[in-house]
DNA sequence: TGGTACATGTACCAAGTGGTACGTGCAGTC
DNA sequence: GACTGCACGTACCACTTGGTACATGTACCA
């Protein structure tokens, strides 16, 4: 009551290393609500009241709306490396397919996150600060994964890197398409042909 | 003064045959600054000022804010429907190459469209009502445009709409990306990629 | 000249916003 | 057992929001 702010805990130390458990388990909440119900038309107060706190207390653990929602996106991006890393190190001696990695993709469960990733994504385009983050992980972070999943698939090397960033558009693009259309079925097929063309091209040594 | 409500102008009528051109030019302008800034937090009278005018005029003229934003969504609708025409009407006897339809569409020129066209894509995953129409058009409308040009190149009609479904997908993909990380150049490698896959398989003949 | 329909601005409203001030319970520690 | 600092809630603030009421200007038509 006499020092001087014993609210707002000076919005750098509390992720550091102490608090462990309360905000942690707020950011989870809030990660999961964004993912259901989207991120740009989102209020504190109905945050909190989704989440069973109060939105003074998503202003305590986070500092303000800007941090909370760079907190979410951060979480969002740790998601997708951890994607990344899980297609990339998952058993290196088999090579994993590029359908097996669709399927994974276009998995409907996983439709919740990539709808929130987009939209993120798309105010990151428009400069929206909280997203910034995003951006530049957004490509380099897959770029090498992919490349590898390829190399070990027969594409050469020196096209290896190009290919993988085709590759993540299709996958992106594709998504995309059945996020909007639902049409599974359709858009498997698109994804077959890519997968056809690559192939023939291994079969051609190029 | 007597009339029963001499304002809002019933919502239905000011658009269909009369009014050619104060709501006209309004429409525009809210296009152009959504273009520049966004749309997702827009505000009837940040933009009304921008504009040199009162919000009141905007709701005078679109109902509500969800009635102009809807207007919006459609204006650009529009706007890619006409670069489909464009792309496929425009002398079919020289088929479009890959290639400049590429260019067309990574002109910095266009990129605040774009950005405002994956916002406002973003927004209808989300199921917000006034993008709804985007959806229904986003990839139908694409398609068989596309799959002309595809098979003016010489691919099979049988495949010819996955292919198109394919490289739309491709399209927007390394689209993101260029938004992205503006590396046109590194973008444009990819694409090539593409076009050499692509290529390859036409002298396959399948 | 008068009236009528459209166009536009000003003032206002209730609701909701992010953020703050402040009080309070509950650990742990001396 | 008093003190201390964290975690949390309540009440509040100034401000912005979308939308409305109403007055007024302007142009056309009789």
């Amino acid at each position: 009551m006499a020092t001087g702010d014993p609210t707002t805990p000076d919005v750098m130390t509390p992720d550091a290393g102490t608090a462990p458990s309360a905000r942690e388990r707020l950011l989870d909440a809030a990660v999961d609500h964004a993912a259901r119900h989207g991120v740009s038309d989102l209020s504190l107060r109905q945050l909190a009241t989704a989440l069973g706190t109060s939105h003074r207390m998503l202003i305590y653990h986070f500092g303000s709306k800007e941090g909370l929602l760079t907190e979410i996106v951060r979480r969002v991006e740790s998601r997708q490396r951890a994607q990344v890393a899980a297609l990339a190190g998952d058993d290196p001696t088999s090579p994993t397919s590029l359908a097996e990695l669709w399927d994974h993709f276009a998995d409907e469960s996983l439709w919740p996150w990539e709808r929130l990733f987009f939209e993120v994504y798309a105010q990151a385009l428009q400069g929206r600060p909280h997203a910034r983050g995003l951006l530049d992980e957004a490509i380099d972070a897959w770029i090498d994964p992919l490349a590898e999943v390829l190399v070990a698939r027969g594409t050469p090397p020196a096209h290896a890197r190009d290919d993988a960033r085709l590759m993540l558009a299709v996958t992106r693009g594709l998504l995309l398409d059945l996020l909007a259309t639902r049409d599974r079925n359709g858009v498997d097929a698109a994804m077959r042909r890519f997968v056809a063309l690559t192939d023939r091209r291994r079969a051609d040594r190029d």
